[in-house]
DNA sequence: ACTTACGGTAAGCAAATACTTACCATTAAG
DNA sequence: CTTAATGGTAAGTATTTGCTTACCGTAAGT
């Protein structure tokens, strides 16, 4: 279930986590999405490399342009992982409350 | 929606999420976190500590033992932000195609 | 062909942060 | 009361990592 280690890692970065941001909603160039950041174009582009390992972009050339989209397959792996965590701990809970109650009685 | 920012950064970090994967089958007091784990255990008490701010651990003492388990309150926090991330992301989506169908007519 | 727009990479620097050792406080047990 | 167990905090170090400038490559426009 560790295949989102690096999306986790990806956004505990507040700057990426903007970046990530700004394509929730329509798809962007690299120099789009440079401005209106406080941080340098080249800083952009590492890390948009950096979501791209982390499956949470997808890039595509259009013309000289690279366009920068969500990708789902690691926002999804984020909530799998997220959804099967507080499953186990819930039923890990719930185990753990059965057995104190036999304690109890 | 970015009550969030901090589990995001707490989970950042490679060690948070061992601990934090350590917690999700039952509670366990700090120094059974830190044995098993290749640092110090003041190293963990840090680290406990931004999970706790992330809101994503709670902390009771039971004698001497501090005690750690999952809270439900920051990781339904992450959820809720992917899943509204998600919709948000695919409604964008729709919309544009739409858009450039009409185009194309 | 020349120029402009766009963007990736490298090297170096600066800031953030993860880790260690040392120390102290609290609680339980002898 | 003394000792052992547990764990939080401080100070300092070291590593990581985010950022910048400089440079180069590619694609479109003139």
């Amino acid at each position: 279930m560790s295949a989102c280690e690096k999306a986790f890692n990806a956004l505990g970065d507040p700057t990426r986590r903007l970046i990530f941001e700004k394509l929730r909603d329509r798809p962007l160039a690299v120099v789009d999405i440079a401005d209106g950041l406080s941080v340098s174009r080249p800083a952009v582009s590492q890390h948009l490399k950096v979501l791209r390992e982390a499956k949470l972009i997808t890039m595509y050339q259009k013309g000289t342009r690279s366009i920068c989209q969500v990708d789902r397959e690691g926002v999804l792996a984020m909530r799998n992982y997220l959804d099967n965590f507080w499953n186990e701990a819930l039923a890990a809970f719930k185990l753990i409350a059965e057995q104190t109650e036999k304690d109890h009685e």
